[in-house]
Formats: structure tokens, C-alpha cells, sequence
DNA sequence: GTAATCCTTACGGAAACCCGTAAAGCGCCA
DNA sequence: TGGCGCTTTACGGGTTTCCGTAAGGATTAC
């Protein structure tokens, strides 16, 4: 089994159950922190010191206090990690169940297992730990069945993502368009992004912006 | 100390830190169910025993599944529990931190104290239970210091809510108007509703009603 | 080398918005 | 009854979205 696991969950009522686990699994070395930038800390420290982590377990969403942090997501402290100690073995539990934010975590930050916090959670995770311990790929609990090769939200790319943050922030077409001349993102032509946005709609079934927005927030893509 | 305790809560990675400190508080009947529905029917059956809960501790939001369910939030469930039970005392331990959420579960919903599931709600939960237990009222986690007075949040009432809701299901200023009337509220033409959204926008600085929206989907607003 | 195709951009008219102003409706009170 | 204040509604013009069509440019096929 794993001989030293960093845990990064900000809520106390659940890191209890994944060290619980841990503890089940009995692994010797458990690291518990409640920020993002304490675990990319405790990283670098166990690096310098010879004595590194082998798994990480994180959260994704972190609620932000009076403390002034860098590092504000589960996401951004994989993306930290990866820089520094990019074999370490990833797991992300977390209660986000929305395809396209899992697969990007899996194909953009290599994380080994996605846990979905749910009704049967803690099974899930003692089983996610196991089996990223045995080297198997791409582990997703049960009740996230969706089809990995399924084409549908991989074409939803960062591109469209940023129109959406965009409208989402007030901007209007040909703001959008001066935003994306200034950052040298193409195609950047109101009428291109018109299209775009239009294409969307289409594929979200959305009668207008304002209700593209909506269908964006619910998805979790902005 | 509390006699007979129903927890709502269907993380089980939470549930168990929640019964955990009612433990510790040495209440010696402690149930948990991971549904809404089974909690009223526990309410219920208690009530009929003649053997009722004095204390329910209830989540906001609950993951839908397989499962068919026709109370869907803990809102639902405590509104439910009032009509059969209304004298038992009311805990909402939940992630939720916005203020306009809150001051209606208090409001509306008579519940006696919200803890904000946080990187202390341990200790906080135990506080507020003891709290609920000595008839204190209102009772807050102290990460959440809102001003319970505070005028600002409460003018947005439940017609601008109707307004966005409808505005965030693609809806354009007549047909909201149109839906006004048929289910008789009012103001409803298009020149008020449209004023109405204006000074929605005013309040939250919203540019535009995708902006608007945006904004109210992070309020939790819709 | 030319045609076919796709992507990007431009254009224009209808619909919906945004925002200020003015009229109509309604309760209140003398 | 008539005037006052407030809310609701109507109206108008400027802006933005919405949506179809088409021109220009790059890439691919043959």
C-alpha cells in the first residue's frame, strides 16, 4: 500500500472520512491540510527532504476565507503539483459529477482516479485508492457512467469556454472580439464568434444568450 | 442533551463526522437517512409511535440518482416536517454561504440554527447544537457575520426571483410578461417587469441580462 | 493549376434589449 | 369630487442580439 498520502480537503467533516480510510488501508504517513498552498508546501518539502509523497488525494472546490492564497482549486494545485512531482499518483474527490470538468482533469492533468462524493463515497474511495495502487488507468466510481470516448463534450474546447466566460462577465459581441484581437486568440471577428456562440445554442438547446449563460453555470463550464 | 436526533445528509463522507459528534454528545437515539422522502416517513412514523425526534440536522442539496424522489432539497424537507411536526427543532448544516439563502430558511422556514460546512464545522455544529439545545435562536456559524438587519438582500423578493428564473429559462420580456398573467401576478407588463430587471441590474452592477443572470446563478439565487 | 471545400469575416434586416420620458391607473386625503 | 403621490403601463429611439446570405481567403483534392 501507499506509504505517505497528502490529503487536501478544506471541510473538516469530510477530511475525517478519507483519513478514516487511510487509516483502514493502513498507511503509515497521513498528511492532512486545508489549503491549496499548504499542499503544494508539504510537496516541495517532502521533495527537498528525499522523502516525497507517493499519492495525493484533493479536493476541488475550496472555500476561500479572510487568508490570502494563490493557489485557489483542486485544479490549480494538481496543475502546481505536476510541475514539481509529476509521477506523484492522483486522486480527485470531489462532488462535481459534470463529464466534461472530469475529463479534462483526466486528459489535460493526468490525475489516476476520479471519486465522486456521493451516497457510497467512502467504498468508492477505498476502492479508487486501491486500484490506483495497482496501476490501473482512469478510474471513475460507479456512478459516473458516462462513455469516455463519447465525442459529444470533448468538442465543447477552451475556446468556447472563453466566450462563455466572457458573455457571462457582460461583454458584448464586439467586446468580445476586442478581447480576443488584444490576446491573439482567432477566429476573433464578431461575426465568427456570432457563429460560435450560435453553434452553441444549438448544441445546449438555448433560445438566447441569457439562457445559454444559465445552461453554462449549470454545467459547470464557467 | 437531545433524546432522539434525525440526520438528512447523503455525502456519507459528512454523515458520518455528524453522527460522530452527536456521539460525543451522548444522544442515545441517532438515525440517518441519505433521502429527503425516508426522512418524512421517519418523522412521521416517530410522530405516530408516539416516539417523536426532537432534533432534525438536514443538508440543502441532495444528489439526485436512479432513485424517484418528490421532496428534492432539504427546504422541501423541513417545509414538509413543519406541516406534520412543526415544534421539533431545525439545523440546516450545508455548504451553502450566501445570505439570501439563509435569511429565508430562518425566516420562512423557522429553522433555529445554520452552520456552514467549512473548515471548522465541527466544532461549530457541536456549538450550535448545544446552542438549540439551551432555546437559543438564530444561531450562525461565526464564518458567516452577516448582519441579520441587513435591509439589502431581503428587498430581493420572491417576484424578482420569478423574473430571473424565467429570464434564466430563455424567456423574453413578453412571454414573462404573458406567464405573469396567466398566473395572475402582478405587476405584469412588459415596461414594469423590464424596470424591474433594471434595478436588479443596478443592484448586483450587472451590464446586461446575461451578466445579471450570470451574477444571480452565483448567488444561488436561481 | 484549378476546382471544391471549409473557415473566417462582412453585411443587412428583423427581433429583442436598453433606457429615458411621459401618460394612465389607483389609493389616499382633504 | 378633485388634487396629490405612487405605481404601473405605454411609447420611442438607440443599441445589441439574432439569423440568413454572401464575399474573401486558406487548405485540400485531383
Amino acid at each position: 500500500m501507499f506509504k505517505k498520502v497528502l490529503v487536501a480537503e478544506d471541510l473538516d467533516s469530510i477530511s475525517l472520512a478519507v483519513v478514516q480510510v487511510l487509516e483502514e488501508l493502513q498507511v503509515p504517513v497521513i498528511h492532512h491540510v486545508k489549503y491549496c498552498d499548504e499542499g503544494l508546501l508539504k510537496i516541495k518539502k517532502a521533495l527537498a527532504d528525499n522523502e516525497p509523497y507517493d499519492l495525493l488525494i484533493t479536493d476541488l472546490s475550496f472555500k476561500s476565507d479572510h487568508r490570502k492564497v494563490t493557489l485557489n482549486s483542486g485544479d490549480e494545485l494538481i496543475d502546481a503539483i505536476n510541475k514539481v512531482q509529476p509521477n506523484i499518483k492522483k486522486i480527485v474527490f470531489s462532488i462535481e459529477d459534470k463529464s466534461y470538468r472530469i475529463k479534462t482533469l483526466f486528459n489535460e492533468l493526468g490525475i489516476n482516479a476520479y471519486v465522486s462524493k456521493g451516497r457510497n463515497s467512502i467504498a468508492e474511495l477505498r476502492n479508487a485508492i486501491e486500484s490506483t495502487f495497482n496501476n490501473e488507468e482512469k478510474i471513475l466510481s460507479s456512478d459516473l457512467s458516462f462513455n469516455f470516448n463519447d465525442k459529444a463534450l470533448i468538442e465543447i474546447e477552451s475556446y468556447d469556454i472563453s466566450i462563455l466566460k466572457l458573455l457571462s462577465q457582460g461583454y458584448i459581441l464586439e467586446s468580445i472580439s476586442k478581447e480576443f484581437k488584444d490576446l491573439s486568440i482567432t477566429p476573433n471577428g464578431t461575426s465568427s464568434i456570432e457563429k460560435r456562440i450560435n453553434k452553441l445554442k444549438i448544441y445546449f438547446k438555448a433560445n438566447n444568450n441569457v439562457h445559454l449563460i444559465a445552461i453554462a453555470k449549470d454545467f459547470g463550464l464557467v
